[in-house]
DNA sequence: GGGGAGAGATGCCGC
DNA sequence: GCGGCATTTCTCCCC
């Protein structure tokens, strides 16, 4: 078991280190800022990153269950045999306030990682892989431009479709929905405006899309065309497919 | 330091026990699922929480770099003097592989937390403030109905206005734009089609509302009305009010 | 800094 | 399970 009252000092010290500090604790959480709330007790661990992010997760799920954004002040203050972690955000309007009943474990460490991470299988992906071979949603489309920043806004893919129409493809990666119908919609009706043109179609380009949105979709003259971002399971179907060799 | 083998052990009896583990290491890492994903040699924080949840984070900001839904299955093999952290969930088709060559801390512990979180300030609770006086909106309104979940989709509150007139509100507890005004757009077209009337009004409601969105709405004929939700950042500015008061 | 839109979004609720 | 939608969304890009 830890002295509560060294705590505050490694913490400190840490904290001046730009060390990240990770703790496992039983404890009770008061937030107050976009909205406020309040955690009742129970054990969690909490993270404090050397930019001064903190984090509060439970022992499940994926999300943390409280939080404060990175350039927050932290302190650790020893009370009447209690530790309460303070953290405020003054320029945010957001504060924070934990009382912590037991100190399971601490730890602090000087953790340098400058890296930045590659994706692929994103949307913008996708509508690389359509601008390059527009085929994959329609015969006969000739692409015009990709990604692009428009007064119209930001539209995937502009193709014009075997008959010179213009045509704007709109790129889901997940299940299309309502939204992406309203999104499409948005552009097409900019484009004609803009350009003073009756004529453009809209496609939606996903690997599925949900009947509401199909139906709102086909009631406004739009098409839907079942494409899948390009990667997907790829290196897990390798590695089954190689373990199944066994 | 830690010696390695020792710590795939201590691992596999953590996760049998249901404990939580951290562990600060240095390490690259491999992610294939949804997308593909590669980050390299860096420090981070990884987390394995009781519901088989994984966590990694770089000693820098809010989210996880990379992470692993509940329910993985997760093996920590000791090989060639390196760590190799394997995770796999069948289910959803992903998996990672964490190459670790430091470990700087490990810890494991049970922890139990069955909390829920209350909170307030949500889009709902800003919604059950302007049923209760949608005078806050605009002089006249009477509720109909609040977070009326029907065929045309989830309406935030549905009023009549001094007229008569059949008034819908979108609430949005941020600064409203162009996503917030299709979506009304949305409700009214389809209230007006299926109540087969041609009078609907609008109404967004929010404390901020962008210009293009502003733009849009009155395009449409609709009405921004700026409401904050309830009870933002109260509790700060009267601790501030308090620490002014020194 | 604000606007616009994606995210390996996640999580909640309702059907 | 899917659909619809909020989130203390967060993050990135571009103007």
């Amino acid at each position: 078991m830890w002295k509560l009252n060294e705590l505050c000092n490694l913490f400190k010290d840490a904290l001046n280190r730009n060390e990240s500090i990770i703790m496992g604790c039983r404890c009770k959480i008061n937030y107050s800022g976009r909205a406020e709330s309040f955690l009742d007790i129970g054990d969690r661990m909490i993270l404090v990153k050397s930019d001064n992010t903190l984090l509060v997760h439970q022992p499940q799920g994926n999300n943390p269950i409280n939080y404060m954004k990175p350039g927050t002040t932290h302190n650790l203050i020893y009370d009447e045999k209690k530790l309460f972690l303070k953290s405020n955000n003054i320029s945010l309007k957001e504060s924070m306030n934990i009382e912590i009943d037991r100190v399971y474990f601490f730890n602090t460490h000087k953790l340098e990682d400058g890296q930045n991470i590659t994706i692929c299988g994103t949307e913008a992906d996708m509508s690389k892989m359509i601008y390059d071979d527009p085929s994959l949603v329609e015969e006969g489309l000739k692409p015009v431009s990709q990604e692009e920043q428009t007064i119209y806004g930001f539209i995937d893919v502009l193709c014009t479709d075997k008959n010179g129409i213009l045509t704007i493809i709109e790129c889901k990666r997940y299940n299309a929905d309502l939204a992406a119908v309203t999104q499409l919609r948005r552009y097409v009706e900019k484009v004609k405006a803009s350009k003073g043109i009756t004529q453009v179609r809209g496609i939606l380009a996903a690997p599925k899309i949900t009947p509401n949105a199909k139906q709102m979709l086909e009631d406004w003259g739009f098409i839907f065309s079942a494409v899948k971002p390009p990667k997907q399971y790829e290196n897990f179907d390798k590695k089954q497919k190689t373990l199944e060799g066994f």
